[in-house]
DNA sequence: CAGCATACGGAAGGGTGGTTCCGCTTGTCA
DNA sequence: TGACAAGCGGAACCACCCTTCCGTATGCTG
């Protein structure tokens, strides 16, 4: 690969993710093409469809919250402070970037592919789920689908939210989290 | 109003109706008016826009939730039976239609309009928490803000499942409200 | 340095879907 | 019943965006 051609990858990836981040997905390609001093033609050469560079995106983003979570396993705790605490840890990584809200609020754009980084997130949270579980501070009835349905629920509000609804995400985990607890 | 303009009106009310109902507000205005029996031009005499069209049908969607939970509020029996029977009565309703789910969960496309209909279903359901929360079975901190932000959630929830999501509105719900309990 | 493959920019192409417009039809009222 | 206003259908229009294409520029290799 060319020199110029790996370095404008970079600045096409770098702008996506910023432009992503403060606009949404909606950011029309042009936008990010221009963003990362570009033509449109040159992103094109890089990633086929726009949905591509998203997913791409996504699958990074991804990969670190499983970073997260994995390294929440090896520290020593309260079961229920640790899970509780990761979820809150997560939720305003996310909620700081609109266009990852859109995606864990499940997006129609958004690509859902079980990748890999989704994945070890998957797996890494379920052991989370049933360690608090085996301490007894969570309801035995809960599913690893019960946390996903909470987590799309939060994309979507932190999402409407930083569109200007006014909602309250953190109201909201606040009592998500509590109708998880065991009674 | 001239006899078959008014037959026409009701056609199309009762075709978007349905259309949204099945398929959501993405529905084409030429699907809806073929479902109807009139053309594109029929559907834009009565209503200026689509979005006035959805308009319409969504503030009747909020005026028959309003008589519901007014309804509940004649009711007697225990504060917190009666608050989360009338959470589960209005979701079931609004599950039932993918375009009600769309609004409720803040379908870009759905009215923000704060109509008569939605400051009724708003007092009504205050009044309701209010009385739970005297009861001393709703967490004292819950706000009306914080119903609507967990119905946001569940709708987007609920239209998703209806697109073919593995997500669960109930299981969602049963999670909320019992977060919402005191303890 | 020459020559070529690789990469680039951005105008043009194409699909989607809301909205308009106008010639024709149909109620209504004198 | 005749005449006119009101209503109708649906093709055409237009705005929005993703994607493609091609003439030009540029890094790399011998």
């Amino acid at each position: 690969m060319r020199a110029d051609a790996r370095r404008n990858r970079e600045k096409v990836v770098a702008a996506a993710a910023a432009a992503f981040a403060e606009s949404g997905l909606d950011t029309q390609v042009e936008d990010i093409a221009r963003r990362a001093g570009v033509g449109v033609g040159t992103v094109y050469r890089h990633f086929p469809t726009k949905d591509a560079l998203v997913g791409a995106l996504a699958e990074d983003h991804f990969e670190r919250l499983a970073d997260t979570v994995e390294a929440a396993l090896e520290e020593p705790g309260d079961a229920w402070e640790t899970f509780a605490a990761t979820i809150w840890r997560i939720a305003s990584t996310i909620a700081s970037d609109v266009a990852w809200c859109e995606i864990v609020g499940g997006h129609p754009t958004a690509i859902q592919t079980a990748s890999q980084g989704q994945h070890r997130l998957a797996a890494a949270t379920s052991t989370l789920l049933a360690r608090a579980q085996e301490a007894g501070a969570m309801r035995a009835d809960v599913t690893f689908a019960d946390i996903s349905t909470i987590m799309c629920g939060f994309g979507h509000i932190a999402a409407a939210q930083r569109a200007g609804a006014a909602l309250d995400w953190e109201r909201y985990l606040t009592i998500a989290l509590d109708g998880l607890r065991a009674r």
